[in-house]
RNA sequence: GGGCAGAUGGCAGAGCGGUUGAAUGCACCGGUCUUGAAAACCGGCGAGGGUAAUACCUCCCUGAGUUCGAAUCUCAGUCUGCCCGCCA
């Protein structure tokens, strides 16, 4: 949640930054007016409030002496009548303070470039040149049904569109894969947890999935309860309404999951292959930082799943996101595509936000700054969508006979 | 799923109709002592809002209710623990 405070005292400067997402500067002017007509009921309520209990009071006192109570017990009861009306109005007028602040996404960074959408992005550096072919490089989608590894079929048959079963040697390399990773980020300071890949309401809204971004997720029927779109939410609800010590951070964390998407809105995309799958493994990074100290775990973040990709010996790119492509939460985001040989191009396969304190201010997650708490900032960060890297590596290191080279590092993970 | 017990500050744990936002212990912070540390002793120490700072308001799982007044009473729900059933 955007500060609300800051929305008072300094309008232009959100004004401003949200422009960049392309927010409507009205919808701030009213989540503004929202705002002071909230504080200005909830004083009139309180000033109520505290002439109630001080007759409450004045009331026990006289009766404890046997006197006479019968005049303030009229104004009392007076009282609690306008108490009441009062509470009612005031509200609902937090409840819709809230149901509007909460769909406000959070402001980008000064060094986010300006931009629409992904085509505005920044692109920061290539990592690794791709390889040239001396024959017609195959998508994975072909290479995978030619090999037994992909049964697009089946996964159909079993749940619905965009499920893939992988078999065999896949699987295998799928298992590879994450136990890779985990490694990795392991050798990187990131401790690893194996976390519920369900989530309640309240963690879907203190990482922001809720309120807005229902409709891409998977609801558990007839309870509050929802599948993960990404252990993000597990990982950072992990500390929701808790008060850290200042010497515990900053927390790193890395986990594996399965994650699971509606993808709602992008009916008729990716559908051949598995780049866009409603449920997909993913090895995360999660921190929890000291508000000065994020910019540079943001930093090993990145570099992180980078160098990650880079022991794969898959050729990838970074880019900074431009404001109209950032995500709902991310004050900042470093994009890490891949490239697929079959596609020309390179593919989204990890993103890097740093979340600063919206996250935080949501989930309560606090940490003891000497005599006061203060809000911490989270930042996360795929260190690989486990999917979409096998597939990587499939186009990547194929053969001209249709069959796959195992990358190097891999070959311990495989025995 | 059935039965029983419980839910209070960072943690443990009292309180069971009024001056209790809450005893006490631990942890934590400041001080005395010490070359330094520990121990001991003294003081401070829940959260959110509000204020220049006070006042003041809210919060003892959540939501309704009784009452002039509720952490304390009533009802509903959620969660946790234990026992039984079921089960990887």
């Amino acid at each position: 949640m955007i500060d609300l405070k800051l929305l008072q005292k300094d309008f232009d400067t959100v004004a401003k930054a949200l422009q960049k997402k392309q927010i409507d500067t009205a919808l701030l002017a009213q989540l503004k007016t929202l705002t002071t007509d909230y504080k200005q009921s909830l004083q009139s309520l309180e000033e109520l409030q505290a002439k109630q209990n001080a007759l409450s009071k004045e009331f026990g006192q006289i009766k404890a002496k046997g006197g006479d109570v019968g005049a303030l017990q009229e104004e009392v009861k007076n009282n609690k009548i306008a108490v009441a009306q009062l509470q009612e109005a005031t509200n609902e007028k937090e409840a819709a303070l809230q149901a509007l602040a909460l769909t406000i996404p959070n402001l980008p960074d000064d060094s986010v470039p300006e931009g629409k959408d992904e085509e505005d992005n920044v692109e920061i550096k290539k990592v690794l040149t791709p390889r040239v072919f001396d024959f017609e490089p195959k998508e994975h989608h072909d290479l995978g049904v030619d090999l037994g590894w992909l049964d697009f079929k089946r996964g159909v048959k079993l749940a619905k569109s965009r499920f893939t079963v992988l078999m065999s040697d896949a699987s295998r390399l799928e298992r590879a894969l994450y136990n890779f990773m985990l490694d990795f980020n392991r050798s990187r300071g990131f401790q690893e947890v194996s976390v519920p890949a369900i989530a309640n309401g309240d963690s879907l809204l203190g990482t922001g999935q809720l309120p807005k971004f229902a409709d891409d997720l998977f609801k558990i029927e007839g309870e509050e309860l929802y599948l993960i779109p990404t252990s993000e939410v597990s990982l950072t609800n992990l500390f929701r309404d808790e008060i850290l010590e200042a010497e515990e951070l900053p927390v790193k964390l890395t986990a594996y999951t399965p994650c699971f998407r509606k993808e709602a809105g992008s009916a008729g995309r990716d559908t051949r292959g598995m780049i866009r799958q409603h449920q997909f493994g993913k090895v995360e990074l999660v921190s929890i930082t000291h508000p000065e100290e994020s910019d540079k775990v943001f930093d090993e973040m990145v570099s992180t799943a980078s160098d990650l990709l880079t022991a794969l010996g898959l050729p990838h790119r970074l880019v900074a996101l431009c404001g109209g492509d950032l995500g709902f939460g991310a004050a900042k985001t470093t994009d890490i595509e891949v490239w697929f040989p079959s596609q020309n191009r390179y593919r989204e396969i990890s993103s890097v936000s740093n979340v600063r304190d919206f996250q935080a201010r949501r989930a309560m997650i606090r940490f003891r700054d000497g005599k006061k708490n203060t809000l911490v900032h989270t930042l996360n960060g795929s260190s690989l969508a486990v999917g979409r890297t096998l597939i990587a590596i499939m186009e990547n290191y194929q053969r001209a006979d249709g069959s796959i080279e195992i990358p190097q590092v891999l070959e311990n993970y495989l025995r």
